[in-house]
DNA sequence: CTGAAAGCGCTAACAC
DNA sequence: GTGTTAGCGCTTTCAG
């Protein structure tokens, strides 16, 4: 491949007023200008990336650790993570970590390696040990999706959230404005902040309602559609079951909807179900899937600009963002009626 | 960040001998590597990547452009492509096209830039001008899923398709074993191979039948659920409507399932749907589709076995692969009954 | 079994 | 306006 070194020659010039020319970094007279684009054309020269990254200390790339980007919720803010860094001339190096420490402490080592500009944790970034090599090295890194476990870091991180409680809250509140008073949830693992904020969220509702919590009522899923559908026909054999169902992600409300098919219960009629996400997938189910949406192309592309942010400036003082959610009013809800009461 | 050399000046010893020890590519004494390891580990020191790569002329990184990572189907593959390059010590650039020629170029040109050792394309790699500029380069590159328009490419390119003539057939086959005699397609764009392909083997089922290929029965999508519902209600309204429909994917079919739902059409009592690739999504639509499934995680890991191979040697001849397709049978087809009989 | 030294392709003082 | 030159951090002959 030509180097720089052939298209100086070639236009007969320094090296660098190539580099210079290639970087717009000072003033070269036109006929040189065109001399060495020339040149290049003919050269068909391209810069070795790696060269130029050794001397600038920069890559133009960051690292994107995400648990699974084939989960939809993850492959949308993925997505958007992508556009905005192309926007930004960043390229992203995709990381799937199936929320293991392990492996997330691994692509983290990896990533410092390459040489990576900063890192992107999504639903990730949970690992002290990642987390410290991180801070050592002073790679410049937010997260997005999930809270650090706090007091232990004191380094300035920006965190791009949602409100999660409060979405919890909305889902249930809606439940209850419609009349439902036996209301289940099914809630995703428990250790992971989002989930135990959304189910939070419930609790609260139910007892500002004046309602008391009851434990036979809350099962613990995985977040997948497989266990929205098994707790829903778990949900569905209490002797006094639920009229209606918080399911803390949309994968699990949809899992849950089939459940709902398959015993025979219609929805809304008499069960109704709300999710939490509102991926592609909620506008095409059947009947179409009540939710709380989450901003997934805000919180991607936000998180990226907060990125791009610290890289050109490690001193700005720690940003944590919460970002609203909304209560789309599909299908998948109905009022108490008789024919499902108590 | 400590250098190769801070380490060696720690240990006493020559960069070449820890360059050897990091890279086990000679042997050393018991003791040096000793000493080296401890001056590694209290400096805290790692490689850097970019002046490694500078050297060695690899940087371990492979790009993958493909349209879409949002879509269930790339998202799948593109998991997989992810984990059998972490597999092989590979990252992962993530390139989204949305099927752009542009936009394809641009990072064909930047990948290059970065020195990636390989490419895979994802249902791209349609661009002579990119193909131009690989092959110039030198730059290893495989493609999944589309194939390449041929001819003018007289050089050696893996690729990995499936057998998408034979799914449509299979899937056209059986609507037409069950009785079906106006048969619907819901096709992808014409111009993209796969989708071109379902839609040959749909008219060779219908052929091979001894039915006559009614063109009102055809319908161009573009591979969205949205596309599927418009397509599915512009099918019922015909004046003598298809009993059956083949959508040439799982997104359109799913589109076409909630058309016929909103048409109170029941599924599969009076109207059958057939879809193509197995998302996951598939397994807990209501009611669950019928579909061609295409082994999506094994064409991620044999692409980027071949592009693994390739880089390895590039002496390979062309290789090609054709992946099998398999009818999945679950609850979107029923048997042509007297009460939809025309 | 170990080390000296050249150089990968580029950028950026520093000169003029 | 332009060029000379010294490295960036590493690998790898070549020499011992």
């Amino acid at each position: 491949m030509a180097t720089m070194k052939d298209v100086a020659l070639q236009a007969g010039v320094s090296t660098t007023t190539v580099s210079h020319i290639i970087n717009d970094s000072r003033h070269v007279s036109e006929e040189l200008r065109q001399r060495v684009s020339d040149a290049i054309a003919t050269l068909n020269y391209q810069p070795h990336g790696p060269a130029r990254s050794l001397r600038t200390k920069q890559t133009r790339t960051i690292g994107m650790i995400i648990p699974d980007n084939s989960n939809p919720f993850f492959a949308e803010v993925a997505r958007s993570v992508e556009d905005a860094a192309f926007e930004n001339n960043y390229s992203v190096i995709l990381c799937n970590s199936d929320g293991s420490v392990k492996k997330e402490l691994n692509y983290v080592r990896l990533l410092i390696e390459k040489g990576v500009d900063g890192l992107a944790f999504i639903s990730a970034g949970k690992d002290p040990q990642s987390i410290e090599m991180l801070v050592r090295q002073s790679i410049p890194w937010v997260v997005a999706d999930r809270e650090i476990p706090g007091a232990d870091v004191d380094v300035a991180v920006d965190e791009v959230l949602v409100e999660n409680l409060a979405g919890g809250f909305k889902a249930t509140e809606y439940l209850i404005s419609l009349g439902h008073k036996r209301i289940g949830c099914i809630a995703g693992p428990f250790q992971l902040t989002p989930s135990a904020q959304r189910l939070m969220g419930y609790k609260q509702a139910l007892q500002g309602a004046g309602f008391t919590v009851d434990p036979d009522l809350i099962i613990q899923g995985d977040f997948h559609s497989r266990s929205g559908y098994e707790n829903c026909r778990a949900l569905a054999a209490l002797s006094d079951p639920p009229t209606a169902i918080f399911a803390c992600n949309d994968l699990m409300a949809i899992g849950a909807l089939k459940a709902a098919h398959d015993l025979g219960l219609s929805i809304p009629q008499q069960l109704s179900i709300v999710g939490f996400d509102d991926i592609a997938w909620s506008s095409f189910s059947i009947p179409r899937l009540t939710t709380i949406a989450q901003p997934k192309q805000e919180m991607g592309r936000l998180l990226t600009a907060l990125l791009v942010e610290r890289i050109k400036d490690d001193q700005l003082t720690h940003r944590r963002m919460t970002l609203p959610v909304k209560l789309i009013m599909r299908d998948s809800c109905a009022a108490l009626s008789s024919i499902n009461a108590p």
